[in-house]
DNA sequence: AAGGCGTGGCA
DNA sequence: TTGCCAAGCCT
């Protein structure tokens, strides 16, 4: 009975929502345009995949230069499946959330070699894959093969939470607002739909300000009715994030060669190249000893790199030697001037490299 | 199952 | 300056 007039309204919702994207769809590197979509034409998934992996917590902005070179040097996933792990997070270097270039390479070469180079259509042959979750299996199902899945990211849990005028906090209301979304979901074109409502959500529904006046489910939607809209969905209070310290050391040769190593494969700038340096310490804890990954004389510079990650502040004390040649590094490995490139580093070690660079 | 895991833009 | 936020996944 109650559920009747909801269940009623979502072909005329998703139709709705399927015209406004006709007309508003913004153009992207990893999409066909309207024409080809008219045509049946469906995007690669392949470049579908990759977009996905890269917009994960991430910006339309911050991801297109790095789709754009990553499509050029590796076309194919057999190409990135073929390609050296370094070169792979050098390349992957300022995105930020490098587990999921780790798992980017063993994804891709899980499809070239068990699948032939071929991905998989299902939602549930994705959802096998290194990086592949929920929402990215759903996504690349609906857009790449018009399956029609059901995508639940950010933009949608803010839009259903919004429509309905749904007030239980995040991530509690995760399954409220994901039954939402699938009753929503229509059969025909699931791909341009999913991509719509997300659409809707980055550039109508956003989280500060939304432009509810311009939106096409505005008369539907209940935050609407009720003057909600900005302040949903509702979350879990933040925690406050703890300052760390710690050491790292900036070792350049006389000829210019730049002392760096590779960080371990698991946790924080994972397999990234980085400065040798201490660990990271709450300062009520005891300060790490100085450890110098090579003999020289040690100079401190005044400036700390100052860097926040998720969950913590870092105040990373610069050590700065120039040491001569034929005097070997416990840790790490001289990289000569010609091969190092600063924007192969994760951010927070550029950021040091740029407080320590000669003038 | 709650916390680890980056970065840059914006108010 | 600070906090919040963005097309999540993994353990």
């Amino acid at each position: 009975m109650t559920d009747a007039a909801p269940t009623a309204r979502a072909p005329r919702l998703a139709a709705e929502l399927l015209d406004w994207y006709d007309r508003h769809a913004r153009a992207m590197p990893w999409r066909t345009g309207p024409a080809a979509r008219a045509d049946g034409v469906r995007p690669d998934p392949y470049r579908v995949w990759l977009s996905e992996i890269m917009l994960q917590q991430t910006t339309v902005a911050a991801v297109k230069p790095y789709f754009e070179a990553f499509t050029a040097r590796w076309p194919t996933v057999s190409d990135l499946a073929a390609a050296a792990d370094a070169d792979v997070m050098a390349a992957w270097a300022g995105l930020g959330y490098y587990a999921r270039a780790r798992n980017l390479l063993k994804c891709a070469r899980a499809v070239a070699e068990t699948h032939d180079g071929v991905f998989p259509d299902s939602h549930d042959a994705l959802l096998s894959l290194p990086g592949v979750g929920p929402y990215t299996a759903a996504a690349v199902s609906a857009i790449a093969f018009d399956r029609p899945e059901t995508v639940v990211d950010g933009n949608v849990e803010r839009v259903m939470a919004r429509l309905h005028d749904e007030h239980t906090p995040l991530p509690a209301a995760k399954p409220i607002l994901t039954e939402h979304a699938r009753a929503l979901t229509p059969p025909v074109r699931p791909g341009d739909y999913a991509q719509a409502v997300m659409d809707l959500g980055a550039t109508i529904c956003t989280p500060r300000n939304p432009a509810c006046g311009l939106c096409p489910w505005r008369t539907d939607c209940a935050a609407w009715a009720a003057g909600t809209a900005p302040e949903l969905p509702k979350k879990a209070p933040k925690k406050v994030k703890p300052t760390r310290h710690g050491i790292a050391y900036l070792a350049r040769r006389v000829d210019g060669a730049w002392l760096l190593e590779t960080r371990p494969e698991t946790g924080l700038l994972g397999g990234m190249l980085g400065w040798p340096g201490t660990d990271w310490v709450s300062r009520d804890a005891a300060l790490p000893d100085d450890a110098p990954p090579i003999r020289a004389e040690w100079r401190t510079l005044s400036e700390e790199a100052r860097h926040t990650f998720t969950h913590f502040h870092l105040r990373l004390t610069l050590r700065v030697a120039l040491v001569p040649m034929d005097r070997a590094p416990c840790r790490g490995e001289f990289i000569p001037a010609p091969e190092f490139r600063p924007a192969d580093l994760p951010t927070l070690m550029r950021k040091a490299f740029d407080l320590a660079r000669p003038r």
